[in-house]
Order: structure tokens, then sequence, then C-alpha cells
DNA sequence: GAATCGTGGGA
DNA sequence: TTCCCAAGATT
């Protein structure tokens, strides 16, 4: 087998001109506040199930500012189930800073936008690339299995390091238009091609110099991280007594939330106060539960 | 570094 | 049915 002199950049940067998915955010004329939007919603939530809430929040609320001027509850609500609202509430306060202290413009600076809610290493990176073009190394779950594997010959990734964004740096074009390309390449193709179970290597267009594949793909023997519970946790709790309060019209008694989970009320109770403190419901003056701001009680 | 934080779809 | 997991951030 004779060794590609190709760089793998040179090989992915194509594939991906021609085999990327049509989704929404890399049409032509987003914004970057549509990217922001977008990488926020992503977190750890499907594509499939982002496409639809993101086309009707930048419909709705098509710059920072607008958001920034909406009641948290407004926001709350159209977030919707896509799970983890915390999300949200950090958007929101990400809004408006980016309309108080930037001008409505959504930084482009990776430091800067690492300042705002909400916004850690990969998302400042990935706005940073995909939305103003910055050469950065962008990594995200996929692109440490897609390195893991072609790069390192490792079944997976495991846990986060430091080092991975060097990793990745090395495989950056000096361009800063094929570097963000290569990143999104990276990202695509561990999100259809080197996926987590069941990978479809007789689709990878780098098999053939792939670390993982020249190995006699080795299974991982790595830490094995315990799956994730559900049943009776507090997360399912609280996505039950927030549900309560996304259906209610307006404020809600504490009977009505009782009803939401009687199988455990102090653990219920422990959950409502868990809201509290996250600031994604608060309490009114006559007992009653509501999502934020949504009595009109500013700040 | 590990635990926590929603939700729903696919194998 | 049960288990796994999907573009992370925060503490």
């Amino acid at each position: 087998m004779a060794a590609p002199t190709s760089t793998l950049a040179e090989v992915l940067v194509p594939w991906f001109r021609a085999q990327a998915r049509d989704l929404p955010w890399r049409r032509p004329g987003t914004t970057a506040w549509g990217v922001l939007v977008s990488e926020i919603m992503l977190q750890q939530t499907p594509v499939a199930r982002v496409e639809e809430p993101w086309r009707a929040w930048l419909e709705r609320w098509p710059r920072p500012s607008a958001m920034a001027a909406a009641p948290a509850a407004d926001v709350l609500r159209a977030w919707g189930k896509l799970g983890y609202p915390r999300r949200a509430l950090r958007l929101h306060a990400a809004a408006q800073a980016i309309a108080a202290e930037h001008g409505d413009i959504v930084p482009a600076d990776v430091e800067t936008l690492e300042a705002l809610p909400g916004i850690g290493t990969y998302t400042a990176r990935a706005v940073a690339a995909f939305a103003h073009g910055r050469r950065v190394p962008v990594v995200d779950t996929n692109v440490r299995r897609v390195v893991a594997r072609a790069v390192h010959g490792r079944a997976e990734a495991g846990a986060a390091a430091t080092r991975d964004l060097a990793d990745v740096d090395a495989l950056l074009p000096v361009d800063e238009t094929d570097a963000a390309t290569m990143s999104a390449a990276l990202m695509e193709l561990g999100a259809t091609v080197c996926i987590a179970r069941g990978p479809r290597c007789a689709d990878c267009p780098v098999l053939d110099r792939c670390a993982w594949q020249r190995l006699g793909r080795p299974a991982w023997d790595g830490p094995v991280r315990r799956a994730q519970t559900w049943a009776g946790t507090d997360r399912q709790v609280r996505g039950r007594l927030l549900d309560v309060l996304r259906g209610a019209p307006g404020p809600v008694a504490a009977e009505a939330l009782d009803a939401a989970w009687r199988t455990d009320a102090a653990q219920r109770s422990r959950c409502l106060d868990s809201l509290l403190v996250d600031g994604l419901v608060e309490q009114l003056a006559d007992g009653r539960f509501a999502l934020p701001g949504e009595a009109g009680d500013v700040g």
C-alpha cells in the first residue's frame, strides 16, 4: 500500500464541499447570530431536532438585541423541549451582553466569545471559524473521535484533553477559509461516517490513511464510561416541573406542580428549589410559581 | 477530573 | 424493552 501523499485536508475539504448535508445554518446569508444560536442548540442535541426550532428562533429574533428584549419566559417557551433549558437562559444572557456591550454584533474573537454565558471552548471556536472565518481549531466530540481513529489509531477518543486543540490545529490548512471548511469537514465525517457505533468505514474518504484501520481496528481498551441513568433522576423531575410551567399560560399554583411528580415529594421539592436557584423558575409573592419574567416582574 | 444538567430517537 | 447517545458548559 502506497502511503498517500496528500494531506487529510486535501481530501476532506473537497469531500465536504461535495457531500455536506444541507443544514439551514450552513446556507449562504446565515448571520453570525444564526450560527451562534445553532451552536448553542446543537450542544448535546441531535441535528434533526434543532432544525425547526432554529428557523423559528431566527425569524422571531433575527438579532441579539431582539432576543435580549424578550422576557425569559418567552425564551424558555420558544426553547420548548430541546432539553437542557439552562442553555436558553444563558443564550438570553449572552444576547443581552452582545446587545449592550458589543453593539449587537456577535464577536469574532475567541476570548471575547468565551467570556459570554454558555459559550465554552468548543462554541467560541465554532463561531469564530464558521461565522467569521477565523483559522482556529474547532474540537467537538465528532472531531475528537475522528482524530482518535484516523490519527491515533484508537477506537474512541476518551476524555477530552487540552492536547486535542493542538492535534486538530496541526491538521488545519494555512488558508483561513479552507481551515474553517476543514473543521466543518471533520465534524461532518464524525457525524455521518465515522460515527460512535457502527462506523461506516466503507464510505470513508480517508480510509486509506486511517491509523485505526491500518492497525486492524483494535477495540477500545480505555475506561468505559458508565451508562447514564434516567428514570427517577432529578433531571427527569426537573423536566416534568418545567414542562408544566411551559405548558401553562401563566403562573401556576403549587398543587399543579405537585401533580407533576407524586412519586417522591421530597425529591420534587428539592428539584423545584434547584430550578429556582438556576433561575429557571420563580416564585411570586402570592406563592404561585412561574417562568422567569412571566409576571412582568423585571429583575 | 467527575458529576450534573433534558429529551427523544434508533439499534 | 433497554441501552446508547447527540455540534458542551459549568461547578
